[in-house]
DNA sequence: ATAATCATGTAATCAGTTACATGATTTT
DNA sequence: AAAATCATGTAACTGATTACATGATTAT
């Protein structure tokens, strides 16, 4: 009865997607997702879906095919409202789970603004090319939602150049004015105005 | 000599920003963070700091506090070419991680569209609940990217919706105008049109 | 006096990882 | 014929989790 973790919750949603499946096939789903975070490693996937089934929130149909023996689950009853339960948990779905991105930005000012900005640089190269890779050819809404997903951590990403940039020591010669302009991103990063001596991390 | 996990670099990071510090105050730190997905555990923690001492990333001060012992860390030479090499990684850093609305998000075709709308609109609330909030009162610029965080994934949001109505079978009744608003994002949605006929699941 | 916080750890457990093993079937 | 893929698992390991234990210090 105690709550699915996020792994079992999405494994019981590919399984309701594609119908009665092997845990080979739900093993090569997450390894095929964009996400590094699953590996989608047999060490994982059947362990866990015996679980699952231990629970009863999967059938198990063993079958056949020639000589080569399968199993496939189903979603129970139990097992659907399981899932629903874990889907629609809107409190889990709103934590901020883990961003190696958010990680590593939170500490940016450790380092130079030089080796900050190519960094950020390099960062923007790499989503670009995931945004543009096909993750799910066969299903487009899918591939929309992915796309969606980069290009919001893409504009994150241009927040945060422009945060970093306003919270600046001041570029040493010259300067020029500096067009302290009225910040018109959609977000809105809140306070924060641009004091607060920086310290020069090495 | 291999590559430090992210909770590794998170560790060293948090140590060298806070000059010599302690296991507890480490732990504490990722405790606090508004982050749900290390828990700051001293089961996870203390192991980890040794790992890093024993690996000669960090040094150990032994030292007393009145008849109270404490151990202060402080990184080494090769703790900062670590955590800087940590720090840097772009290609890491451009992972998707694991985000909980995410892996939601996919499979909400699942769903019928009020659940998964009264869903999304839940999903809202908390979000600005957390946005709201001071996690680093004495951190303006940690506060200031927590913020952009928080917007940038309301913001998601926002592209999620309108994703997702688009690809709906058309609402049944009466159909008032709906008001549908020029959707003033930054981020921009990227491609997908919205046809293919939605399963009605459940 | 009591409770909270500082500080350090350990023990049992859990859930993932990589790597391996086996064998059938399909593709090249 | 060889290589890739389908399919099912297991073994050793790693790195987290919760929960507990101990004791000093500080705040109420």
């Amino acid at each position: 009865m105690s709550e699915l973790t996020d792994l079992e919750g999405a494994a019981l949603a590919e399984i309701h997607r594609s119908g009665p499946t092997t845990s080979y096939a739900v093993a090569k789903a997450f390894a095929n997702s964009p996400s590094e975070f699953w590996s989608g490693s047999a060490g994982a996937v059947y362990p866990l879906i015996e679980r699952l089934r231990s629970r009863r929130l999967l059938r198990a149909t063993r079958g056949k095919d020639g000589a080569r023996v399968r199993t496939d689950y189903s979603l129970t009853a139990s097992g659907r409202a399981a899932l629903r339960a874990w889907l629609l948990d809107a409190r889990r779905a709103a934590g901020i789970g883990f961003d190696p991105l958010r990680t590593r930005v939170i500490h940016l000012d450790q380092v130079s603004a030089r080796q900050r900005d190519a960094f950020l640089a390099q960062v923007r190269v790499h989503l670009q090319q995931a945004a543009a890779q096909e993750v799910w050819p066969d299903s487009p809404r899918m591939q929309a939602i992915h796309a969606s997903v980069m290009a919001a951590r893409m504009s994150w990403l241009a927040a945060i150049e422009a945060l970093l940039l306003a919270g600046q020591p001041a570029p040493r010669r010259a300067a020029k004015p500096a067009a302290r302009r009225a910040d018109a991103r959609g977000g809105g990063a809140g306070g924060a105005g641009g004091r607060a001596p920086r310290k020069r991390a090495r």
